[in-house]
DNA sequence: TGGGTAATAGCACGACCGTTCGTTTTAGAA
DNA sequence: TTCTAAAACGAACGGTCGTGCTATTACCCA
């Protein structure tokens, strides 16, 4: 809701801007403190805001909660998903997506790794909207790298025996141990562990 | 400190007993609410004691929060690591590892899955004593999966180039993400997809 | 230039947080 | 039976939580 519908928009100067500027810096606390860890007290200190002045913004933590979700996606989308897409299409853009997951982990998009593995964990034993907006999601990265499993193998790049979902399967686990590890130590070693695995998990399943 | 050292005991009916009761309860909580979320008032609450007489086991929730995990880490002994030294010594005991693992989450030992899977993950990126233990046990784990490794080579179960530390790894990497499915969406196609990537993975090794 | 209104701040609320303290209960030692 | 000390309790503390309500700011448009 709230969508931009008529071109010209609220008051002054623009309060979708500073929601967004609250939400990326939402994203990136919730990663060290939890969706639910995250106050509105700290996100409004770490935004130079009060605490009524960010609240009316959202008008409930759970709504702040899951804005900031949406938000995640937006960058994980840009800073991993899209720019796999920019390799050739067939096993480069699979391998692509798992390499730039590593990256975003390594580049510290977030200061602690990756959004959805750090809230999945969270959230994953509770119930609620939160709860499943995060399964959603995690869903839908599993099934992208399950598409570009199934596309490598029509493209004959992977044998025709390979089970694209167990493949996908795979590939997650050790990219999301990888981020673990990393967030976990402070040491690259897992990154490179995954990147190895990765590549030989593709050149075991290519023809 | 406080060990039984002098033959006498404590005042009344030992309330060493109450304190390990309490502490099984809360690593039980602590892998839904986390072991920051866990709050004292709803333990003593689980507990059926005073937040105050709770307290007085501990004196910090800190030290409640390091007692909790020394609980949960005898509770992986028990019902992950020792059983598995029942199967003969080799690869058959680190198939036997990860499968126990595997049991273990699908049991709900639990009720949040993996105790260290979800609490590393939440104190991940944090600092003081609790994540340095949490980040000691999970090394502990790992090098556990790796001289089961390194033992099944040396028998010529595996490869001779076999990297145990890479393929503990891996083994580690599938089984704590059939964890995460199966906590994150309650069903059980992750443990199927790792129990076949671990059997994949361990007769690609083998020599 | 003067409303109209979106954005923010100030303040207060009830609840719960970890923590402390003084008191009561209780089981074993004397 | 009395004494002692562990164990648990009840009440309260300062602080922070999420959440409302009211006022004040600052911009846009007429």
């Amino acid at each position: 809701m709230s969508e931009t519908s008529s071109p010209r928009r609220h008051g002054r100067a623009d309060g979708q801007r500073r929601r967004e500027q609250i939400l990326q810096t939402a994203a990136q606390l919730a990663t060290v403190e939890g969706l639910e860890g995250l106050s509105i007290g700290r996100l409004a200190e770490a935004t130079g805001m009060s605490k009524s002045g960010l609240y009316a913004h959202f008008g409930s933590k759970q709504e702040l909660q899951l804005a900031t979700i949406d938000t995640a996606r937006d960058i994980f989308i840009d800073v991993v998903a899209q720019p796999a897409f920019t390799a050739p299409a067939g096993i480069e853009r699979l391998r692509a997506a798992c390499l730039r997951f590593l990256d975003h982990v390594d580049q510290q998009v977030f200061p602690g790794g990756c959004f959805f593995s750090s809230v999945a964990a969270e959230m994953g034993a509770r119930s609620g909207d939160v709860h499943d907006r995060i399964a959603r999601e995690q869903l839908d990265w599993i099934a992208l790298l399950e598409a570009l499993a199934t596309d490598a193998r029509h493209r004959g790049h992977l044998r025709a025996d390979t089970d694209a979902a167990q493949l996908a399967f795979e590939l997650n686990a050790v990219i999301v141990a990888a981020n673990t590890s990393f967030v976990l130590h402070g040491d690259r070693n897992g990154l490179e562990r995954a990147r190895q695995a990765v590549e030989h998990r593709l050149s075991d399943a290519a023809s």
